[in-house]
DNA sequence: TAGTGGTCTAGACCACATT
DNA sequence: ATGTGGTCTAGACCACTAA
């Protein structure tokens, strides 16, 4: 919430157009500006808050991207929506997404396997022919309840210090963090998958179910490869939101070759 | 592809900086930096293009939001793919996204009528209470093949130009932008549902069989709801896929509130 | 220590929407 | 005609990475 003449941003936040778009997404959300209403220009906000209209600008594209606002030449932003809480984390990490709707996340290691890589996990890893990787079973569940089953596949690298957590360690994310291990980059492939006979022991639903499942592959800062993850859901419990304009996108979908039994399930690339 | 010392941005494009992104694209997709490469510096693309070091960093800004680089402070910017063609309109539009997989859309209207909206659709839709909506209810096909049922509920305005087309129409949203109809924002939410006896009779389905559902609400330039639709496809037809950064991130889980059968199924703010 | 990307400024001009 | 956001420039300083 700013003031008339406001200056005082006292956030927390490290830079200065993210302490702004903080408190524009505050203002918004209390519905200072309304649901559908226009924001001031962004000349007026530079001067209200006492930054340079290139600031202004990046805080903007910040809540653009978020959905909070439109932007097109000639008029003033309009405001979309009134609150959105969207970060990396809760999409990467099933605990922090689980914590962040005020549930008790659970993580069983059912198996923890050694053995060399396959082709494609060679390819989709980056790693040498021949190269060991860790393959992770889990169970994970939603305040005593089983909701998920994630298969990964890390590179040596990683695996080596997976191998050493815990068995019932809540989040691998975490505490590979503390290990310097850095999650900053991901894809993900979401369809629909049916269960197969370790789902359906595990998840307590019957085999051939149909399952929601996400397809991931997240790389560090440097672009390494840091696992490569396969999460089937249980329906009912989890729906994927995502937000494009026109102006930027980041979601599509892939297309399925249809009925050639011929090529493997490849729609990841 | 660049010269070495390149000026020529003979690009059609229209800003400079999407010229220099859309070069760069190529040249990323043609290997010159190859996959897990590293790029020039900003200022040395900056020199060679011509162009000030921001313009560069709105270029790369683009690629990172595609996911093909990354960025980090002290180190030059990694490659992180080599090619990924999306668009917005692919994501929005059945029709578009057929066509750049190479298949051919079809769409076959089985019914479509008008009504008084109900508080939901008054809601999405930002309408006034007993304001009246236009729904239809499609069959989607590729090649022929039936893939999807799509239900749009739109708002008068749009309504009445839908009414007005042709009932083997392909491309609603084409059509719809001829008369001045902009799709511009959209919000996804996507599931798992069981089909009904009409997903299963234009599907040729059984009865209950699990579909992958994607539900949108659309936009216009000015945040002015244009459509909310339902998709329902068979399995194997479709897969979505996203990119998100640490940086910039657009989609989230949605969680569904678990065995509570009282609330109405919400999973669209 | 040198090089890199991240942030911020100040100013300019243009395309577009609205009046 | 006015005001708005979109684009582009030139320069500055800082935080971080890597040698």
């Amino acid at each position: 919430m700013q003031d008339d003449d406001g200056a005082q941003l006292v956030r927390d936040g490290g830079s200065l157009y993210r302490r702004v778009a903080a408190d524009l997404r505050e203002a918004i959300a209390a519905g200072s500006y309304g649901s559908g209403g226009r924001l001031p220009a962004e000349g007026a906000l530079a001067q209200r808050y006492g930054v340079s209209r290139g600031t202004i600008r990046q805080a903007l594209a910040v809540l653009r991207s978020d959905g909070l606002v439109t932007s097109r030449r000639g008029t003033r932003r309009v405001v979309l929506g009134t609150a959105r809480v969207q970060s990396f984390s809760e999409l990467l990490s099933f605990t922090s997404w689980a914590r962040s709707v005020g549930e008790e996340p659970g993580g069983a290691m059912e198996s923890l396997v050694r053995r060399p890589a396959d082709d494609r996990e060679c390819e989709q890893l980056r790693l040498e022919p021949g190269a060991e990787v860790y393959v992770t079973l889990r169970l994970r569940t939603l305040s005593g309840r089983p909701v998920m089953i994630e298969r990964t596949v890390y590179p040596p690298r990683v695996g080596e210090l997976v191998a050493q957590l815990p068995a019932d360690a809540v989040s691998h994310t975490e505490l590979l963090l503390e290990h310097g291990i850095v999650f900053s980059d991901a894809d993900h492939t979401i369809d629909l998958v049916h269960a197969d006979t370790d789902d359906s022991r595990l998840l307590g639903c019957t085999a051939g179910e149909a399952l929601l499942r996400e397809r991931r592959r997240s790389t560090d800062p440097a672009g390494v490869p840091v696992e490569w993850s396969e999460d089937r859901y249980l329906p009912g419990t989890v729906a994927f939101t995502v937000h494009n304009s026109i102006a930027a996108s980041a979601l599509s979908r892939r297309h399925r070759p249809a009925p050639d039994p011929h090529s493997p399930d490849v729609t990841r690339g």
